[in-house]
DNA sequence: ACTGGATCCTGACTGC
DNA sequence: TGCAGTCAGGATCCAG
């Protein structure tokens, strides 16, 4: 599943390929719905309007067209492609298509089909996926200040707090651990023993490791690719993600790994307290 | 009002 | 080789 660096990195290359705002000649469902029931008949409505940029907001990524836009979460295992993309031959996990007056197709692929696709008026307006999202992590409304009251006024581990789409959005969970592993905190500590000082750090790190990862054009594990078929590179400075009993690059002590909320946190036991 | 756990689904990998 | 069990980048729903 694509975190935020994927999602930004898969934006980029949309805006790119439909950098001439072409028009969509119409939509293609191989199925009814992913995670959900898509709204296939207000999609369709879009068809003859043409793509005007392409925005991100939280995972969301939004094709903005004239009267409204098309919402798009990747969930897990999510992708765009266009159909020239040779490296991927067609499969059974195509669900829908989008065809452009230029000639350009996308195809949005989801083997899991935890992806959300849905239509949206603007990225401002009312809207059930987005109304209860928090701050963009690397926006200055992600302030220590913020991150601080909000570690104090939860009873739950600080990962689970990091990755809390209502505190801040973004943030998944191989970034989370790589995260604390920089802020030198345990991602099971719970949230209210977590000092202002180390709050400032975890906001700090969050915005440089994400806004590093961005530039490394995301992380690729297992079938992430980008709208090209390219492959990020961050996966290569994970620090603890999916390291256990590796050593800390740090102090050489083996990382560990813990559950919490249900997912893998990976942490160095001497750096991280 | 919160919290953690179960859940949706398929595929990759491990160990017997 | 086969088969069962475990785990995977997310987010929502539900019980306690």
């Amino acid at each position: 599943m694509p975190e935020l660096p994927e999602v930004e990195s898969i934006r980029r290359g949309l805006e790119t390929l439909l950098a001439d705002k072409p028009v969509i000649r119409r939509f293609e469902f191989a199925r009814k719905d992913l995670r959900d029931p898509m709204p296939i008949r207000k999609l369709k409505s879009l068809e003859g309007q043409s793509v005007q940029a392409v925005l991100r907001r939280s995972k969301y990524l939004f094709f903005a067209a004239e009267t409204g836009g098309i919402l798009s979460h990747l969930g897990m295992t999510g992708s765009w492609r266009t159909a020239d993309e040779t490296r991927v031959p067609p499969g059974q996990h195509d669900h829908v298509r989008i065809e452009f007056e230029n000639g350009l197709s996308l195809i949005y692929r989801d083997p899991r089909r935890f992806g959300v696709l849905d239509w949206a008026k603007d990225l401002i307006s009312a809207h059930p996926r987005l109304d209860q999202l928090g701050p963009e992590p690397l926006e200055p409304e992600f302030s220590p200040d913020y991150f601080r009251m909000k570690t104090r006024s939860h009873h739950s581990p600080i990962k689970n707090i990091l990755m809390n789409a209502k505190v801040v959005v973004g943030v998944g969970n191989i970034y989370a651990s790589e995260i604390l592993f920089r802020s030198g905190v345990r991602p099971g500590r719970s949230s209210e023993r977590v000092t202002a000082a180390e709050a400032a750090r975890v906001v700090a790190f969050t915005k440089e490791v994400l806004s590093e990862a961005i530039a490394a054009g995301g992380s690729s594990i297992s079938d992430y690719v980008d709208a090209s078929g390219d492959q990020g590179g961050f996966q290569n400075h994970f620090r603890v993600y999916d390291r256990a009993g590796r050593p800390c690059p740090s102090c050489g002590t083996p990382i560990r790994r813990e559950v919490h909320a249900g997912r893998s946190s990976f942490f160095c036991p001497r750096c991280q307290r």
